[in-house]
DNA sequence: AGCTTTGTTCAAGATTTTTTGAACAAAGTA
DNA sequence: TACTTTGTTCAAAAAATCTTGAACAAAGCT
């Protein structure tokens, strides 16, 4: 019934030092930004690759189970940090790496930061009601400066955001046209 | 012996529901940027009160064991998130909390990001090296490519760096300078 | 329709991280 | 010195997170 059996000759082959190697730098890279391990692989994986791989080409290359891939480019799609790729006549999906940075860092951004911070603003509001019960009234004005310490420091991060994204590329008009070597990428 | 028993009467006293409700907005942001829940608890209680609180009002307001405020409170010094404040005729330690969000952020990013993004560049080379082991040469064209990509992604964040402080370091004044009334009890 | 391929979901197992508390150290006090 | 206070360390327990794989769904093919 199956003529070749399972997946043709070389495509699972054991990953190459170098890819391991590589692979571990996402791992790492992934561990530092609270992804889990199976992320930083599949992604580091693709980023190695140099065709759109499949479903079955990251389990089995990377060794890992078939759930751990499936929520992992889940979660990889959602950041946009991973891209599905057709490919005529093939059923399968295949995928590649997102390679800008400025846009990976914004995927990255609105998915696990942007709705904490925007959330605080009424998580703030929350406190100041609660303090109305607060007797000790020195301990109250006391508490009510530390809140509006804390309102500066959110909209000061919602002002940082933009000026990153600027300074990470897409924006032209605010780059650094003095280090601007785009040659080689 | 001991004329005042301890710390005075209220300080081991519960959480305010205003307290806990803070409490929770720093245990939140604490476990955003990786860091565990009793990190942010002891922060968050130090952000809330009016005077220096010592290691033994931390275990007793927050509830916690002593092993964890002693290692939160170390990180905390780490990241200069936390000061020690002297207090003149008392042996115990007396703790505040940074308040400038420049510092914070600037002591965290020191702490936790830098380090593993200055370790990248040897890592990169690391790869170079194994990669002439690849007999696929047109891979291993594309593997390059890709490792100068990385190299791109490394310049831009350290670049990135300065440009964040910088923004953040801008506007003083709106900082807290009503916050001296720190001597009482 | 029935069979296969492709991918998702989710409960249970495995692993990692965090917390605890008892033993220890350091330093003040009497 | 012996005793107390204050804080640290670290192995083990507890909790949180990640991974696995079997059951399921969806869609193509014959």
């Amino acid at each position: 019934m199956h003529p070749t059996p399972q997946t043709s000759i070389s495509n699972s082959a054991a990953l190459a030092p170098w890819e391991t190697s590589m692979i571990e730098m996402f791992v790492r890279a992934a561990s530092l930004i609270g992804l889990p391990r199976s992320i930083g692989e599949i992604y580091g994986l693709l980023f190695c690759a140099r065709q759109p791989l499949t479903f079955d080409e990251l389990e089995q290359r990377l060794g890992i189970s078939r759930g751990s891939v499936s929520q992992g480019l889940k979660l990889l799609r959602q950041l946009g940090a991973v891209k599905l790729q057709y490919i005529a006549g093939n059923r399968k999906d295949h995928y590649v790496p997102e390679l800008s940075m400025k846009r990976l860092v914004r995927g990255f951004v609105r998915d696990q930061f942007s709705p904490h911070i925007e959330s605080g603003e009424s998580r703030i509001d929350q406190v100041r009601v609660l303090l109305d019960d607060e007797r000790d009234s020195a301990l109250r004005e006391h508490a009510l400066q530390r809140l509006s310490t804390l309102d500066t420091w959110q909209r000061r991060f919602q002002r940082l955001l933009p000026i990153m994204m600027a300074a990470l590329g897409g924006a032209k008009f605010l780059e650094n046209q003095s280090d601007q070597e785009d040659t080689v990428i």
